[in-house]
DNA sequence: CCCAGTCCTGGCCAGATGGCCAGGTCGCTT
DNA sequence: AAGCGACCTGGCCATCTGGCCAGGACTGGG
């Protein structure tokens, strides 16, 4: 159990800040598995192998908590996945691999996904954490445009419209086939609509001069 | 007051099926103005006039009232938006017309999609409900396709792929653009986004033979 | 050794929630 | 009128929630 070992490691002798790190570990874990509701301060106190107490003495409201956990990146990025690219191959099929590639980091960790989607609709509600949804998007937004001009320049091609359009687009695509993945849960069709996608995108490239 | 006059006009006298009928309804107002966690069994009691008890007299469980939502289409279909297309424009531009009314149908109730999340959430939680989250999505896509159908033969035109391809792409589309409006709230950037995929769709249809 | 400051905890609280039920009311048949 | 079955209700309950706090435990400096 690693919830065990943590607890014996981590004990005692924390500092509060350490404590909310763990605390707001806890509670994604929590979330993930059980669902946003269920992520009660002693729900998640029991998961960090910590007391009730121990909460509110490191946050001084579950708004608080909600918060830390929005400021962090919740859909942890493993660029290691970097496709490859090669520069002979048709546009094409470049585009297919990098959003493929990209799809499955994020089909990886659907719960990730689930619990995001409730988290920004909880926190559309509560005006102190309504901007931070827009500031995810454009976070999302920022990391794809890097990884589309990053493709540019190795496949040795370059996009018809601003790079920040094709982004948009692609990350339409992204949480399009996310939610009905979720709903449908059919690996094989969200994939497919990946690739048609990715064809159709295509179509907003072109060879570089 | 709306209500109080239902109450009035519905106080007694009610089959258990219409009572039913009635705080369904009830529930959906509350969600979409309070938020899913805020329909409690005496929020929505409440908002159709009801007392307390008579929700479990109506419903074995919350669950089934969350069944019946479901069950029911929340996202009102106001097909009285037909578009209407003209077989002398180029495809292109019909497209970008069918899509623009179908999103502007999606937009108008923008709560009602946040709901539908929200509850499609739950109900993939809910080992009763898991299905009906499917269900819904092969609706949508039924609908999608008809609307297609429809087009194709007003405007002349075919489709390169099966039409059941093409309609999961637009459902794709309209999912994403949905899940990023609600992050940033931007209603020209969703417009923009929506006609460059159509733009983009076009590509998928060719003038009948 | 002591002391001050931080860390830490179990227990308590008020409020809300889903669910249940004994008993009242109403309209319809006989 | 009498009864009967469906309709309806207010109040009660166990449970759980976020939040609070008095006081114990530990550590490092003097």
């Amino acid at each position: 159990m690693e919830s065990a070992e943590t607890t014996r490691t981590a004990r005692r002798n924390l500092s509060a800040a350490a404590r909310r790190d763990l605390l707001t570990q806890a509670a994604l874990r929590v979330m993930k598995r059980d669902g946003v509701p269920a992520a009660t301060t002693r729900a998640i106190c029991a998961e960090a192998g910590m007391p009730h107490g121990a909460f509110h003495y490191c946050f001084r409201s579950k708004r608080e908590l909600y918060a830390a956990l929005l400021a962090t990146d919740i859909t942890v990025a493993p660029n290691a996945a970097r496709p490859v690219v090669d520069p002979g191959a048709p546009p094409v099929e470049n585009l297919r691999v990098l959003l493929r590639a990209h799809w499955e980091t994020v089909a990886a960790d659907p719960d990730a996904q689930r619990v995001l989607t409730d988290l920004t609709g909880l926190a559309l509600r509560e005006p102190a954490l309504s901007g931070l949804p827009a500031r995810e998007h454009r976070g999302h937004l920022a990391r794809i445009v890097a990884e589309l001009e990053r493709f540019a320049a190795e496949a040795r091609v370059e996009y018809l419209r601003d790079t920040s359009e094709v982004a948009e687009m692609v990350l339409t695509v992204f949480s399009g086939t996310t939610t009905l993945w979720l709903a449908h849960r059919d690996d094989g069709a969200a994939r497919e609509t990946v690739d048609r996608f990715a064809v159709l995108l295509a179509g907003l490239v072109r060879p570089a001069l």
